[in-house]
Order: structure tokens, then C-alpha cells, then sequence
DNA sequence: GATCATAACACGTCAACGCT
DNA sequence: AGCGTTGACGTGTTATGATC
């Protein structure tokens, strides 16, 4: 008997092309109803409707009802971490020519789910690492005493919830950089803030960020962080 | 080992229907 | 009326077995 993990099962339900198109669809943390998921995937409303089905049934999406909408997203972090991680496989393919000098949008900022992402969140947390406000361990970053004031000042709860079950200082590999960026809880809450702050700006159909002149002056006064 | 035929499966659309 | 689902059916791909 074999008792290892499904994980053929798990891949091929993102093996599907049209499926992978709505998982990195919904990979911003928004809900979205079925007939933009169906045009975004450039398929009929019906086959959408079945692939939406499946990703449900295997634990990848939630669906809430509203109306006579019908609402999907993804089901948890650990989903939007998982499509994440397989970013840099996909570039492999889909890059045949080389590299441009200039950074697309989404490789400078952009949100992993509901965290920070790209240059800037691999940047911020190597930051916060470097200044002794988080220390690493093998899969999770943990918030030093020094760390805890840091966040509380910036207006950020540096204490896990106790009834939440989520991790709260996850190490997540970005695809673009290649390195960690800070996710878990206190990566939404940090991002969540940044936002409050307006140091960045969600731009529109997607989940580029744009980070304001605000935003530039502020993490550069607090942690030497240059995005240029 | 290479080729062909067949069956099984996955994925798509169309039409009809249910729900709000 | 608009949106989404279900069922029927067509098409393309893959796996398997037979034949040379």
C-alpha cells in the first residue's frame, strides 16, 4: 500500500491550463464570480463552471453566494503559496528571451496573496532581518523584542492571535526574486499597513503595487530600503 | 522496435433549466 | 432578465494491445 501524499492528484488539478489561469486569477486574495473567472480564462461560463467545481471539491477554492452571484477565492494562504512556488518553474518555459534590464511592475511590488511580494518584500524583510527585528529559523521568521517595538510603532501587532490557527511569520519564496519575503499573518498585517499608510497603492485588474513617493521617502528613512 | 487500431478519458460547446 | 449549473454530445489526446 502506498501511503505517500497524493500529490499526482493535487498537480493535476493545477496541471490544467484554464485551472492555473483562475488560481493565478484569484492570487491577489479577491473574490471573483464565475463569469469573470470564465472570461479571464478565456472559456465558456460552462466550462468554467465545471473547473470551478473541481477546484472547490479539491480544497483550492471557497465559494460564497450572493444574491444570484456566485463568488470564488482561494481557499488559504498556503494555496496562493503554492502557485507561488511554482513561479519559477514557469519562467523557465516561458522566458526564451533574455532577461529585459528594466523590471516589469509586477517583479518590483506586488502582493503574494495578501503580503507583500517582488523586490519590495524580499527587500523589507532582508531589511527588518539585517536591523535585528526579525530572526530567521528553517521555515518561519520570529519577531525580537526589538522587532515587537519596531512594529508596534509602526502601527502593526507584532503578537500572534491566539485563535488563529494561520502562521504567523511565514518564510515565503518569491518567484521573481528568488529569496524569502515575509508572509503569514504579520506579512498581511504589514502589507494591510502599508496600504492604511498609503506607501502603497493596489493598481487596478491585478496585483501589481505601486509604491508613492510617500511610501519611497518613508521605507528609506526607516530602513534604508531603495527600490531603484 | 515501429506502426496501427481501438478504447478510455479529459475537455470543450450547445441547449435547456433553475435560481435570484 | 441575468447568471450559473446540468446533461448530452463532439473532439482531441493518451494508453493499451495486436500485428508486422
Amino acid at each position: 500500500m502506498n501511503t505517500d501524499p497524493d500529490v499526482a492528484t493535487v498537480a493535476a488539478l493545477i496541471a490544467v491550463p484554464a485551472r492555473a489561469t483562475i488560481l493565478i486569477a484569484l492570487m491577489d486574495g479577491r473574490a471573483l464570480p464565475a463569469g469573470e473567472l470564465a472570461r479571464r480564462a478565456a472559456l465558456s461560463p460552462q466550462a468554467a463552471s465545471a473547473h470551478l467545481n473541481k477546484l472547490t471539491a479539491g480544497g483550492f477554492l471557497l465559494m460564497v453566494s450572493t444574491g444570484r452571484h456566485r463568488y470564488y477565492r482561494l481557499a488559504n494562504t498556503e494555496v496562493a503559496q503554492v502557485i507561488e512556488a511554482m513561479m519559477p518553474f514557469a519562467r523557465v518555459t516561458a522566458q526564451q528571451t533574455p532577461r529585459p534590464a528594466e523590471p516589469k511592475p509586477i517583479q518590483v511590488a506586488r502582493s503574494c496573496y495578501d503580503h507583500l511580494a517582488g523586490r519590495l518584500g524580499v527587500a523589507f524583510t532582508q531589511a527588518l532581518v539585517a536591523g535585528g527585528y526579525l530572526t530567521e529559523t528553517e521555515n518561519d521568521f520570529t519577531v525580537t523584542d526589538h522587532g515587537a517595538g519596531w512594529f508596534r510603532k509602526l502601527g502593526i501587532d507584532p503578537v500572534p492571535a491566539t485563535r488563529s490557527r494561520r502562521v504567523f511569520a511565514r518564510k515565503c519564496l518569491d518567484w521573481s526574486e528568488r529569496r524569502f519575503h515575509l508572509g503569514g499573518a504579520l506579512g498581511a498585517a504589514a502589507l494591510t499597513r502599508f496600504l492604511e499608510l498609503g506607501w502603497v497603492a493596489r493598481v487596478p485588474q491585478g496585483r501589481v503595487l505601486r509604491v508613492t513617493h510617500t511610501g519611497q521617502a518613508e521605507l528609506w528613512r526607516l530602513l534604508k530600503i531603495s527600490l531603484r
